[in-house]
This record gives C-alpha cells, structure tokens and sequence, in this order.
DNA sequence: ACTTCCATGAAGGCATCCTAAACTTGCACT
DNA sequence: AGTGCAAGTTTAGGATGCCTTCATGGAAGT
C-alpha cells in the first residue's frame, strides 16, 4: 500500500484517463499504467477495468482513489507542522482565479506579499461556475464563485472559504432613465435590452430570477461573456447588463444595485485539503479573506 | 516527505538507536543512516543530532516521529477498507503475550480461528507492567496487564482494549487451616509465610496493600517469579501466596478469594494504531474481548 | 476503412536503495 | 592512559525498480 499508487488512483478518478494523469505528472502513460499493475499484484485485487475507450475504477480502485485524500492531508500536516517550526512560511503557492475577482483581489494580496518569502504563480480562467473545482487540480488555490450558494458546484469535498460576497449590479449608461435611481426592482428592468451572458454562465440565473419575478422574457440583445466587452457595450448605450460590483472599473456608465432577486455572488476559494495544509498556501488564503472582507466593508 | 521516512523517524524514536530500528527492519544501520541524511536534505532540516553514543532527535525529527502515527494510521484504514471489501480477514496476527494470560485465553481464540484464514503468530514473555508497551513494536496486539488501573503503565499512547478483569486469589495448601474459608482478609492472611513475587512484579502491589492495611511486615520466605514454580511450593505447603484465578490450574491448593484491598489484575490487549486498522487484527481482538467476557462470566 | 485516442507490452537507461567493509567517535572499564 | 565495545558514518558496488522509447492492439468517431 503506497502512497505513490493512492495519488495515482486518486488522480485517474479526477482526470479520467491515464494520458491526462500522464501529462499532469509529467510521466508517459506506460509509466502509469505499469504502477497500476504494480498495485494490483501488491494488493491482489483489479484495480481498473477497461470501459469503451478507457479504463474505470473497480470498487477497490475507488476505495483507494478515497483513501487517498486522508492519507496526504495526514502527510501534508505533518509538512505543515514541520514548516511551522522553521519559521516564515515559503515557497510558491499557485493561484488560478476567475478574472474579474483577480482583478479586484490579488493587486492587495501581492502587496501585502512584498518582501515576504511567498512567490504567486497565477493564471485566470473563464469558467462556468461548476468547472472552477476541477482546476484545484493544477493550483493550490482557486479563486471560483457561486452564484446559488456558498460552496460553488462540485467543489463540495474540497476546502473552501468565502472570501466576499460581491453584489451584482445593474450596468446603465450615464445618459440613461434609470441611471439617476439609487435602487432598481425586476419590474424596472424587465422591459429594458439586456447584454446577457449564455446560459449556464455567471449571472445567468440571476436574469432568469428576473424573468420568473416579472413573468417577462428579457429582451436578450446579445450573449457575451468578457466583462471588459459588456461595460464598453454598456457605456455606447447598446443596452443594460448585470455587472459584479467590486471588480468593474469607473466608465460611462453606472452600477446600481438590484433588489426583490438575488443578485450577489459568493467569491469563494477553494482547495484540495492537502494542498491547504502547507503553511505558504494557508498564510494566502489568510490574506485573501483578510482583502474580501476588506471589500465587502469598504465598497 | 515520504513515509519511509516518517516511519524511520517513528521506529528512531521508540527503540532508541538506529541498530535496533535496523534489526528489527531487517537492514542495516548504514541504510538508515544514508535514509536520514536523504530526508534532511530534502526537508533542509536537520532531523537527528549526535547524542553520546546515539542519535537524539530534533524538533523536525520530533514532529515527523509523532506525525508519523496520523499517516499510518490513515494508510491502514485504507488497507483495511480494501480488506473489508474483499470479504473474509486473511493474514497472519502476530501476538505477544504474559503467560498465564495467554493460557487462559488463546486455547479458545485458536479452537475458533480454526478454519479461517488467519494465522496466530505466539510469542510470551513475562515482563513487568510497564515493559509491554514496548512489545507493541514486534507484535500485533500484545496481551499485557495492569494492577492498579485498566491502562497498562507506559500504554497511554496505544489502542487498549480490557479483555477481563481476573480475581487475583490467595492460593493455600490444601491441608491448611484457611483452605476451607470462602474469602479472607487482610488480617487473616497477615501472619502467613509468603511466596512472593520481587518488587516492582505483578501482584507485588497487592502484598503491599496487604501490608498497608494491618500495619504487619509479611515474612516472604522467597521471591520468586514463576507461577508455575509458585504452585508447587504452595502445594508442598511451604507458603501462602498470590495467583490469578483463571491462569492457574487446578492442583493440592484452593484459590480463595482475598477480601478488603484491591486484589484484581486487568487483562488487557493493547497495540499501535495502525495495526489494529487491520481487519485480521481487529478480528482477533474481538474474538479476545469474547472469550475474556466468557471468563469472567463463567469463571 | 481510416484516423484518432487510449491503454499495454518489451527493452534499456538511470536513479536509488541496500549491503559490505573500513573508519570514527564516545563511553566504560582496567 | 590504554583497551574494548557500542553506535553511527562513509565509500564503493550491486540489485532493484521506476521511467522512457518504441511498437502493438482495441474502440470510437468520421
């Protein structure tokens, strides 16, 4: 029973198959697929049985992929604790973040970083909400959202913290009726020309809130998802869209707040447990919550 | 951090030099030594420091000593899950035991193992209290016994499990004036000639409390340890002395019960965590716990 | 039928884990 | 002080095992 082979087990259950658990671990799938029979044969029972064009876990298999989170976050503690003793914590901690939270978040966090032993590798990604828990795979840290509650879809066996609730604004041109309004209901809005997002994207329920509240259908003029295109479209008068409060720049154009729906987001980071032990990958979360809180009460 | 190393920093530890880990690991001290200076260099800690003749660990090799037990215990929960799955507990059980303990008990345990696919490994060995702890390292599950509480001295750390509590009686020729009592007192055994155990050895305490309680110094006309030795002195009348009801057998004496001070040993079954996860080694252990439950409800 | 994707198998390179033997250090005993 | 012993370290060499390359065989999709 080793650990090696409870990684690769829990790794072929996430990634699917054994040329992407190849290319995640910079190894050749006969590598891989040697270990697995290596395994078996220590253990004496399948691990794997080919399906269609792959392989699929046996009940033992899946019992080792389960085993496997307990065993390195058992590991990873005592990693942790080790680097406690030493000191500052270090090292390089991977951040993959949805763009606009990035945006209004890590410029604070990389300050407050600056002369410490912490380095930031960071990637952004567009995602639908469900698919934010799968890069934990490639990052320490992901920064998702979630729009229904506080645990994005699928990350719910993974760490995960909220860092702020961000309120999802009304996006209308300076020039326009309703820009003067403080506060705007779904009965203001449901006649407007909206610059939506495709279904299944950030703030699409919100629209569909929207819809089910007036009994309208929204006048959908166009379905884009790059915020940056949405605030230029905003501001040239094409129409109004939802916009997340903290992370979208000054324009021309104003954001007010939209209330008798659900309109906020959740910015959640989330993690696998054993990465989260390690000390560096903590002290960041630490900072990231410390900066979200810092929005949600500063504006 | 790899749990060859974890496990070497644990063994370190608990058997004080690398010789002793390397005997019982069936390597050499040279290949623990080289795996030492490999896990410093990849921790960057240093994890032992010369110690007189020996090794003492440092505060990392502390840490990793004592997280050591989290992560094994963690991997033998998954050995056992698979185990579980497959059916039927299978694999050798290697169990130390005290004497007399053993032969009360182990006759039974064996009569419905057989059959099954686990094998007992035996071996016994008549320690004082405190030493049992340490046989957890060579065996399975270790059949010790505590006098004063149900925790073996030295134990606190491992898995424990009373498996009876024995009546410990005052053995007396057959021919003698107390033989025909139903219990008996302090005082009543006060003036007696002694076969007694040396200080330190099971039941010593029990003659001590005999002693606190009438204010006599007993006459221990010998100090021996054997039971079986004991026996046969008792039977030739050369003394009174302590034996456990259920551990001796039947011979020219009576086991009379001993009134007003502690007079009872728990049997108990003690072992490390992670080999107590095993599904054969829990089953044992079990079967122990019933068979214990048997004694002391039957005598 | 062809291509693509995925897993597997054999052969060989290379790292690493271990043993053996000689050396060093610290302690105890005379 | 000298000897002996116990424990750890060092070096060299051998065996094991992990991984890569290259080649093979199925299973889907076009």
């Amino acid at each position: 029973m080793e650990v090696r082979h409870l990684e690769l087990l829990r790794d072929l259950k996430e990634r699917g198959t054994l040329g992407a658990v190849a290319a995640a671990t910079y190894r050749t799938p006969s590598a891989l697929s040697q270990q697995l029979r290596t395994a078996e044969r220590e253990l004496g029972v399948a691990l794997v049985e080919p399906a269609s064009r792959g392989l699929r876990l046996t009940w033992a298999g899946e019992i080792l992929a389960s085993g496997a989170d307990d065993v390195l976050a058992a590991i990873a503690r005592v990693q942790a604790a080790v680097d406690a003793g030493r000191g500052q914590p270090a090292g390089t901690v991977r951040i993959g973040t949805l763009p606009s939270a990035g945006a209004a978040l890590l410029p604070a966090v990389l300050e407050r970083l600056a002369g410490g032993r912490i380095t930031i590798e960071l990637e952004d990604f567009d995602l639908a909400e469900a698919d934010y828990a799968g890069r934990t795979l490639d990052h320490d840290l992901v920064i998702a959202h979630s729009l229904a509650a506080d645990v994005p879809l699928g990350a719910e066996g993974l760490v995960s913290r909220v860092i702020a609730r961000e309120p999802i604004d009304v996006a209308v041109a300076t020039g326009h009726p309703l820009a003067a309004r403080t506060a705007l209901e779904p009965a203001d809005v449901a006649g407007e020309r909206w610059i939506a997002v495709p279904r299944g994207f950030p703030f699409a329920t919100i629209l569909e809130s929207v819809e089910a509240a007036t009994g309208a259908t929204l006048d959908r003029v166009i379905e884009i998802r790059d915020n940056r295109l949405v605030e230029s479209l905003v501001s040239r008068g094409v129409g109004v869209a939802l916009l997340p409060r903290f992370s979208t720049p000054r324009g021309d154009y104003r954001l007010v707040p939209l209330r008798g729906v659900r309109a906020v987001r959740s910015i959640v980071a989330i993690g696998r447990a054993d990465r989260v032990e390690r000390q560096a990958v903590r002290a960041v979360l630490d900072l990231l919550a410390d900066v979200g809180a810092g929005l949600n009460a500063g504006g």
